[in-house]
DNA sequence: ACATATTTGTTCGTATGTATC
DNA sequence: GGATACATACGAACAAATATG
């Protein structure tokens, strides 16, 4: 049953490539008599340093297989503990992917461009040329608006929302969870029209809504809970780059009004960010 | 002797607040009878999500000590070394900061606004408020632009680039690092002119350039190396967004051409990145 | 389908190095 | 210099997920 290949990005399981990569020679500094650390900084940051160095000079195929922890810890002369210790570096870098019960295998370069034009904040040009993207429902939830979020949405103190998470894919792959937040008053059954529409553009414009612009767009980088790990498939401690905009509805006369906060969770490993400019003023 | 203090941001030194904090009260999920992993997943994830929430919530002041760690892990009935896998996952996120010898502290949230508005890419509009901002040289290389550098710039393949790295630095906090790249054919003897000038601004208008636009704007997250763990005085494994620039000269005929690379990593826990968007479309 | 081996993940214990007070 | 407290490293054992027969 041959698994499907990934056009695009590159899969959570690497490829059935199970060859091992010839290890870097390693010498340990000017090891005193015993062990612990010597002038040249942590044993394992030397190892993360030796392992790295192949993997970005793109001297290791992707996919490669490394060696499994006890034959690194015999290579390098240190505990397993060491290795570990450096392995996991290299794994929040997201040069290398541990799976437990498999092994250690280096990951690819390839990413996804994810792209802020500051145009419309859903408009499906913000994944330009992937065409295979998807979104599914991932959560629901009927919140109350804290301060933070009553402010940019131009409510009162006492307000219910609309918390809606999308996860959106790409050949299996997950690349983004995306969070659109919005009154409940001014968008009855929004769920049910969701669904019925397909997609938050056109269930927003059966509300009257069709024409929106940014403002307020923040990017920030965090860790990945347990919760957003598991949705996107990916291992803590894994990166995201959230992307956060305050959505305008355009109105004919010109006025703006806040109408939706959408925030978008990029996984880093597999996106890049991109943000376009308006062409240069006279 | 007394310290000044920090108005903007907050020092990598927290003050002298030596309040230790309340521990949450800890339940071992359904402790089997020895150890282990019990059904509610790893206890260090137990535990730092018990140490979270406290943090999160603004329970605990800016400054405050943690206990020591062996206090912690007799708190939580467990090894030294959980506890310190759970703080690890703290610092990760810019929660806690923990210093050798001194303690472990909880950080503040303030963070500074850098802000991409779509215009001159070193104007000084990208730091809004921000009146205490000062620039230091910190690295000065002569390299060969590699292809994807070149291709950035539109050099031949071959070709010298100066590669200018400035610390960027309010009230002693540092808060980013600026690097310029750009062709050393262009611009002869620019880090003499640079120091005379005093601002990458003036240095570039000596040459002619006076007036530019960013294109290929990308944002990345990635951790900080050693070195720039050191100049931003932070400790690893701390994150930086890097947002990445090629600045177009815009002529007087409304020709451009890329004339320099500026990439800036910004200390994610310091400096908040926002996106301003040109005025929608009529 | 099941048992077994392999491989990474977690925890405890112990010891020592090193920066700070 | 001494005490305190975090940083690094080793060893052992077991748990959990995966691969293999």
């Amino acid at each position: 049953m041959p698994r499907k290949n990934l056009p695009l990005v590159s899969p959570p399981a690497p490829p059935a490539v199970e060859a091992s990569v010839p290890l870097p020679p390693f010498e340990q500094g000017n090891h005193d008599k015993g062990r612990k650390t010597r002038g040249e900084g942590a044993i394992w940051r030397q190892i993360a340093a030796a392992l790295r160095n192949p993997i970005q000079l793109g001297e290791w195929q992707p996919g490669a297989r490394l060696p499994i922890e006890l034959e690194l810890a015999a290579h390098f002369r240190v505990n397993r503990h060491t290795v570990r210790r450096a392995l996991a570096d290299l794994a929040r870098d997201g040069l290398i992917a541990t799976t437990q019960g498999r092994g250690t295998f280096i990951t690819t370069g390839e990413k996804v461009r994810y792209q802020l034009d500051g145009q419309d904040p859903i408009s499906d040009a913000v994944w330009p040329g992937l065409t295979t993207l998807s979104s599914s429902l991932v959560r629901d939830r009927k919140v109350e608006a804290g301060l933070k979020m009553g402010a940019l949405l131009g409510l009162p103190t006492i307000h219910g929302v609309h918390e809606i998470e999308l996860r959106l894919t790409a050949d299996d792959v997950p690349l983004a969870l995306a969070t659109i937040r919005l009154a409940r008053d001014a968008f009855p059954r929004f769920l049910d029209v969701l669904r019925r529409e397909g997609s938050l553009q056109k269930a927003l414009a059966s509300y009257g809504y069709d024409h929106f612009h940014p403002a307020k767009t923040t990017v920030a980088a965090r860790q990945a809970d347990d919760r957003e790990c598991g949705l996107l498939k990916i291992k803590p401690p894994s990166l995201l780059t959230v992307v956060e905009a305050v959505a305008n509805h355009v109105g004919p006369a010109g006025s703006v009004a806040p109408v939706f906060v959408l925030q978008t969770a990029l996984c880093t490993t597999r996106v890049d960010l991109h943000v376009v400019h308006a062409s240069p003023r006279p």
